[in-house]
DNA sequence: TTAGAATTTAAACGAACGTTTGAACTAGAT
DNA sequence: ATCTAGTTCAAACGTTCGTTTAAATTCTAA
């Protein structure tokens, strides 16, 4: 009766709240119970509005990276609009794949840093549905930045462009997703180290910008390394291999007298 | 009956086949049945010989790590050992580190690449008792290396150091874990990209050397990067120094046509 | 106002989950 | 041969999972 709500709106809390239990969870351990009771809605309305759970996780995807694909696309046409022709500088190619995501982390109504740490985790997520969709929704946008870089890089070997390509996704996609793992691993937090304080509510904005400022002379560093000369880096070591330590326990069961 | 097998055989045999199926679906994804199904053993075997299906998880990767911690501690020991209190070249430690990482994957008996791409995946998996997990399997090693990072290469803030020993975290972990995610979205495969053809059973083998050879210089090029806000003051280079200027277009530093 | 479509609700469905039980079986020492 | 501790086994435990159903309710348009 008094307690009204429109139409829509059942459907967005639902991808909202959907967006932070898979990022803080991940997709198998966030349940639809926990969803639903989550944003307050029948346990029903994912179904009823998505079809399914792995619909409602293409749904929480698809409603952010269709606007950060146009941008990608948008930003990389502007370059080459402006170059007219001529090969575009590396960093730029950079900025507008990488920056254009990051200035994503900077926004809560693009997801924040919400979205940009559920992207992160779920691109290495091995569940086949997860792998197709991101395969359909990527292929375009890698593709152009792809030839972008290799007519940028001309002298480059193309398999080469292709690997770091890969480690450059790799360091900010984990940059991204394993913040707060790396801190615990590295016994002090990154907010600690910049030396600054800031108010909790811009927190999430300030540390998409810091990531960006750090990360993006590392990957330019990276691309732009010296080609590995072939067997210049040792494979074996001179000591020989010792052997896993079989640690030829006592058997002890676990729930027995 | 005369299906015999030995006593230890069933432990060993669960945590092979729970390594490889914890890398191919994830930990929420493989449920007991399906261990102990591919095993060939009893389904309560996991709980009688490890307790849990968490620590099952543990076991599989203390099995690894324990080896895999000894090896890069040892590493850095010879090193420093070797230097006599003069700084490393960074070169000398993440060759240490990650190099003796990768050469787990060229080691069928040390877990393989199948180990390898379960660790850079389960690295980011957002469950609570993983993450307590690695903390403490990592703290040590970590904090040894970064100390040795921070000796290495006294004009950098130590702040950066930490942003870019993660970063290179980030871009092994996902090479590794999403090799043939990338490979769906590239279009193409790394393997045809190599220009060279492998028997199937090499094929590991071969993936982790090409791995580690791409990877390194990667890494290399992104932790001697020029410093983001003031960065022309230089970070110390004492092999190969790379230019810095980005506006060299076409002709990059890279030291190979 | 009222018919009809859209949405929400409570309840239940069958299947799969991790775990536990107690008996049966095995191997080695006495 | 007997005892004992270690291990395997089939069966079942209680819980939670994603999904479905059909009635109740709300919204929309004539």
């Amino acid at each position: 009766m008094s307690e009204q709500r429109a139409n829509h709106d059942t459907r967005e809390r639902i991808l909202d709240v959907a967006e932070r239990l898979f990022m803080e969870n991940g997709y198998e351990a966030t349940s639809m119970r926990l969803i639903t009771g989550a944003a307050e809605v029948n346990l029903a309305a994912v179904n009823y509005h998505f079809g399914s759970k792995e619909a409602l996780l293409r749904e929480v995807f698809r409603r952010r990276l269709t606007w950060l694909n146009d941008q990608r696309l948008q930003a990389l046409d502007r370059l080459e609009a402006q170059a007219a022709g001529a090969p575009l500088k590396p960093s730029q190619i950079l900025e507008a794949f990488f920056g254009t995501l990051l200035r994503m982390g900077e926004d809560e109504a693009l997801g924040g840093m919400t979205f940009l740490r559920l992207l992160g985790r779920t691109l290495t997520d091995p569940a086949e549905f997860i792998r197709t969709f991101f395969a359909g929704e990527y292929a375009q946008v890698i593709d152009r930045y792809k030839r972008a870089l290799f007519h940028a890089l001309p002298d480059v070997p193309k398999a080469e462009i292709v690997w770091r390509l890969h480690f450059m996704l790799g360091a900010m996609s984990y940059a991204i997703a394993g913040t707060d793992v790396l801190e615990v691993v590295t016994g002090c937090g990154l907010d600690d180290l910049a030396g600054e304080t800031v108010s909790p509510e811009d927190g999430a904005t300030v540390h998409a910008r810091r990531l960006a400022q750090r990360l993006m002379p590392f990957l330019l560093g990276g691309l732009r390394a010296p080609l590995p000369q072939f067997g210049d880096l040792p494979i074996r070591q001179e000591e020989s291999p010792q052997e896993v330590a079989d640690e030829g326990r006592g058997s002890m069961p676990h729930n027995r007298p």
